[in-house]
DNA sequence: ACCACACTAATTGTCGACAATCTAAAAAAT
DNA sequence: ATTTTTTAGATTGTCGACAATTAGTGTGGT
């Protein structure tokens, strides 16, 4: 609905006035607090009770929490998929990095597409653990939190293609059905990406000061 | 509110009539719908647009996904807590158990104390992770659904003693400040209680046929 | 006899208004 | 001048009613 806005145009930490946005968007107030209670779910905003609704902050701190219950879930769905994805659908993957590579070569320095596409590679691979609860949970939840991350921060270029082996490697323990291979070989690869942002956010604040 | 009666005296997989449970509460409608978003937000129900609300069934699957999920959650939990819980905590950890092993001396077929035990064992040691989001997820999100399959399912009694073993060594490995140790010990006791469940529902199979 | 279509009934989603609570500013007292 | 209290404003939570969509049933056609 407007999740497009939370992402980038509102900015975080900023009171969300609930009248206000409904004459904002011409709905009742009815409609926006249900919209607010799955931008809640989403952890895109926080409210107390009778105080009100702020938009989620984005700091360091919460940063590596996110990342630390990422790469643990997205380990664990990376293990399950060695064992429960089927042979198309590695397939499918497989075709799917070829066509990160040709584009990734074409728009060396733009990385939005690799942005994009790197999600979907994770979100396939969550697809593929045949876990509904962990699927709810990473692809509902946490995604546009992450998404949130990287989108306003900026994907940084250096990364793109070691990113690029990484899920090649991960593939390939996926391939072989080595469950215990791909788990340690995606939490190594969240961490990493997790660093990336993470001396993102150091430069921002050397810039403050 | 009445997390009570979703935990127990609700059958599971009932439809849920919005205006037949607010003249039910004596409360307004928009009311019941805030509850049923806290609700749905802790997996106890599910809706569909434009059709309804149902109370969760407990299927093996479901149970057997959520305690990957829990599994996971918790050994990163426990190994965080290996790193982050302050001395105190660990000290109160200790006398917690020792208040269990007392409980279960005096009452030792009963085991619901053990039940809550468990449960507040299993909450300190998330909180000592120091990790808000982790914290939430597992107390706020997972928390009531689990307690819903220990209290419709029933504890059942040889476990009892060989969890208390578990626990302390639990304990020792946070103590030592070993968090691999105790991310291991924790994915594993939480796979053995999985398996215990299992048996019940196994058991109950085939009392069915 | 079976399938398709239409109609009715119920349920969900939405709306505007009212009451309770909290925040903030202004006035009074120390 | 600072602190406390009171008061006003605004915002959230709650309520009852209306509109839209859906499920079930009944009828008609093939």
């Amino acid at each position: 609905m407007r999740r497009e806005i939370v992402e980038g145009s509102i900015v975080q930490g900023s009171k969300i006035s609930e009248p206000e946005l409904a004459k904002r968007y011409g709905v009742s107030r009815a409609t926006l607090r249900e919209a607010l209670n799955r931008l809640e779910s989403c952890y895109l905003v926080e409210r107390k009770a009778n105080v009100g609704c702020r938009v989620v902050a984005l700091t360091a701190e919460r940063l590596i929490e996110v990342y630390q219950v990422r790469s643990s879930l997205e380990g664990l769905a990376c293990r399950l998929a060695a064992d429960n994805m089927e042979p198309e659908e590695i397939k499918g993957l497989k075709q799917l990095l070829n066509q990160h590579l040709q584009t990734q070569r074409v728009k060396e320095g733009e990385s939005y597409y690799q942005e994009a596409g790197d999600l979907d590679f994770h979100y396939r691979i969550i697809q593929g653990s045949k876990n509904a609860h962990l699927i709810h949970l990473l692809c509902n939840e946490l995604y546009q939190l992450i998404r949130m991350y990287r989108v306003q921060m900026g994907m940084v270029g250096p990364r793109v293609s070691k990113a690029f082996d990484e899920h090649l490697a991960i593939i390939n323990a996926i391939e072989n059905h080595d469950g215990e291979l791909a788990e340690m070989l995606m939490k190594r690869h969240i961490s990493a990406s997790q660093a990336n942002i993470q001396t993102k956010f150091d430069l921002l604040a050397k810039q403050k000061a």
